[in-house]
DNA sequence: TAGAAAATCTAACGACGTTAGAAACGAGGG
DNA sequence: CCCTCGTTTCTAACGTCGTTAGATTTTCTA
């Protein structure tokens, strides 16, 4: 039947239509308007909808971090064109930092202690996967031996997370946490090049 | 009237009683669990009582975040006896990731974007102050001109949180964190020390 | 076009933060 | 001793939240 396979797309698309409401009421007008309810009436149907789609507004949640991510990595790999390797992990990590600048609600859930550290750590993974390829690359071209380089991902990782956190913690703004981050990934990547 | 300063001890007294009621309930059951009624019937009390002492949840949470950040710093106070500089800013920034571990759910809302950014500086005051000496005792002893000292905070402090994060962010244990950090400064410093 | 199946809505539940107004309590003067 | 007055505390409610059950409307098939 053609019928069900119109259905089926339907489905899909509203399912799309309900995240991609969700990600605007989020980015416009950050947490606390996130609710079940607002994002229905985006839609233009009532709340229940949501549960036709998703288990619960967590699930919803989970998908919006998996597009934050999604959308992170794709600033980041702009950078990534950048041919010296150490001025492109640089450049790489002050995208990130502009990204959590540009999109600070949407960076927030993305880092929320209430979103389950497993579904995180998997929509993660690919930006995690470009993190390691770049220390790779880089501690090839330079000749360095990591003392640990799952060590070093994690703390350039941190690194990268806790400045682009000043942000929105404390009270600086976004292009000195970019300034930041960029003499942090300098400083951290020449300690390990003179062994320390 | 002596009546009315036994009044006041006792209001004092409940208005303490409530943080400290507020504090359990946060470090046993979690930020889910931190709900106004529950509070308040871990004091015997009903709900309105809060509003008694609060103007509302918020500057309640604001307490509780002034609270952490003084527990931290003790914490923080106890390494700061190690003679070596360099030794005791490791010493200090593993004390604080062990904080976080020992205390998630407090490091979570000591961190949480919900509370004003303001209130949260001030709380955090006295811990800046002790970076900013550290930092200054230890460039001093080392000869170091930092390019800019208050960058060079901010480096530290959004190191030192980033990989106190990963804690519960991501799938990593607490002494591994510690272990980060540590490795984390030492390289840190040892750029700085050589100029980077 | 009647009836099955799917999509959608209405109405409600319990829990949340918060507030207004009633009730209970304590102290001081007749 | 009782009665008033000010304070403390509670009861009850409002509006909003996430979520679900059941009714209702829409859509397709036979």
């Amino acid at each position: 039947m053609a019928t069900s396979t119109r259905r089926a797309r339907e489905r899909a698309s509203i399912r799309e239509r309900i995240i991609e409401a969700a990600l605007t009421v989020l980015e416009s007008e950050g947490t606390a308007a996130l609710t079940v309810r607002r994002i229905a009436t985006e839609v233009e149907y009532t709340a229940p909808i949501v549960y036709q789609h998703f288990a619960n507004k967590d699930a919803l949640v989970v998908e919006l971090v998996a597009h934050g991510y999604r959308l992170m990595l794709d600033s980041a790999r702009h950078a990534a064109e950048e041919p010296d390797i150490e001025l492109r992990m640089v450049k790489v990590g002050s995208e990130c930092v502009r990204f959590a600048g540009e999109h600070p609600h949407l960076y927030q859930i993305m880092n929320s202690p209430a979103v389950d550290a497993e579904e995180r750590t998997r929509a993660a993974q690919p930006a995690i996967d470009l993190l390691r390829e770049l220390i790779g690359v880089w501690s090839r071209t330079h000749d360095v031996v990591l003392a640990d380089f799952d060590d070093a991902c994690e703390i350039i990782w941190g690194t990268v997370y806790g400045i682009a956190s000043l942000g929105f913690l404390g009270t600086i703004g976004n292009e000195r946490a970019r300034h930041l981050v960029e003499q942090a990934l300098r400083t951290v990547l020449a300690g390990w090049r003179t062994g320390a």
